[in-house]
DNA sequence: GTTTTAACATACGTATCTGTTTGTATAATT
DNA sequence: AATTATACAAACAGATACGTATGTTAAAAC
């Protein structure tokens, strides 16, 4: 029964993209390698085959999907300070539409938020920390710029507006990912973004003087 | 070895607390029975004497924990308008301290969300979101009244307000609960709920005319 | 004081999951 | 065309967990 190389690799993906539903429906630790052959088409065998055991075949899964939190905020810094709000609000909003749309990134997110780290697969956990720094630092360097011309809100400095919008963008994911997503992502999420957003535009009396 | 009434109570309280710490350190689906007979000094025997499994175990655990979060927000519609704002505020850092100071609840938390609902615990989810929309349901109210009488930013709805509120909360926790809880909590919680406040709060050019 | 029964501990049977090993047909190599 | 290595399937062995059944002791009940 040996395959061709192409036949190879396409057993491998299938055992991927079961893997991800079972993932999702079972959760990681109590679906079994059995239960994500059968729903492959495939046996145990296979998936040894391409895979050592089942935390490997997690941390392939996790590869697969690439992150594109970073590309789409990494120039944002470059911006005239009087769009950097405006740009990051859209690369939000625009990162909300693409989760929406794309039901595999649903599964892939909703796996990691309920996995149980702690055991054997902290380098997942330190990546997505890791990840997230880089976002972070990013973010503070973008409020900064606004901030330093006179864009951003006084009640606001720019690590509590990365702090506000990561939380709100943590919060309204968690709510819809892992709390059947009963609501409009996008609309509501965008809808709620425009409010904060305005509040950090808004210049009050309270306002300090730019620079 | 039978035991007298309070040291079979005293028995299943320990259960439950074993199965607390269990439950967070290794996750509801990949702890066993045994683990958790181990860490409460006692044999399987007893856990199957005093629940009837591992979910009814869970569910029993769920019940002990009193989630305080309705009668805080409860009473606050009937505070003066003027009020309502800084004392939802105070009630949710309050929530907060109570939250970093309470290990027990924490670990409740953690456990509720890392939980691979979707198969036998249902009712642990429905009542969660029951309590969730009745909490939703207090908080519209109070933002509304707020805005009735002028005290809430044009640019928030007592909906959108509530949202806000709700999801940077469960952001904030989520980042501390889920990622290792590197930073502090109540401080840094507060901080932002008084910058979220200080946007409702502000009355800007922009501001609809009251009543 | 005897009997009963509560509160467990211990032992058992079974299903399941894992990792490995062996078998096998076929693609690739020569 | 013969050989070899590949891509699995099938079988095997070990561990583990679950639920139950049975045993045991001491507290209650009478």
């Amino acid at each position: 029964m040996r395959r061709t190389k192409a036949e190879a690799e396409e057993t491998r993906n299938s055992i991927l993209s079961a893997a991800e539903r079972v993932f999702f429906e079972k959760g990681v630790s109590t679906a079994s390698l059995d239960d994500v052959a059968k729903a492959a088409g495939v046996t145990r065998g296979a998936i040894y085959w391409h895979f050592s055991n089942k935390t490997d075949l997690f941390l392939e899964l996790y590869n697969t999907v690439n992150l594109p939190l970073e590309d789409m905020i990494t120039r944002e810094v470059e911006r005239p300070a009087a769009e950097v709000l405006c740009y990051i609000e859209k690369s939000a909003g625009h990162w909300l539409d693409e989760l929406a749309a794309d039901e595999h990134r649903q599964r892939i997110f909703t796996i990691l938020l309920r996995c149980p780290y702690g055991d054997d697969l902290l380098p997942v956990l330190e990546k997505q920390q890791e990840v997230d720094d880089r976002h972070t630092v990013m973010l503070d360097n973008a409020f900064a710029k606004a901030k330093s011309e006179g864009f951003l809100n006084g009640n606001w400095t720019p690590q509590s507006a990365t702090k506000a919008l990561r939380w709100m963008m943590e919060g309204l994911c968690s709510d819809w990912l892992l709390f059947g997503r009963r609501f409009d992502l996008a609309a509501e999420g965008k809808d709620g973004l425009k409010r904060l957003f305005g509040s950090f535009r808004q210049i009050s009396a309270t306002a300090e003087v730019p620079g």
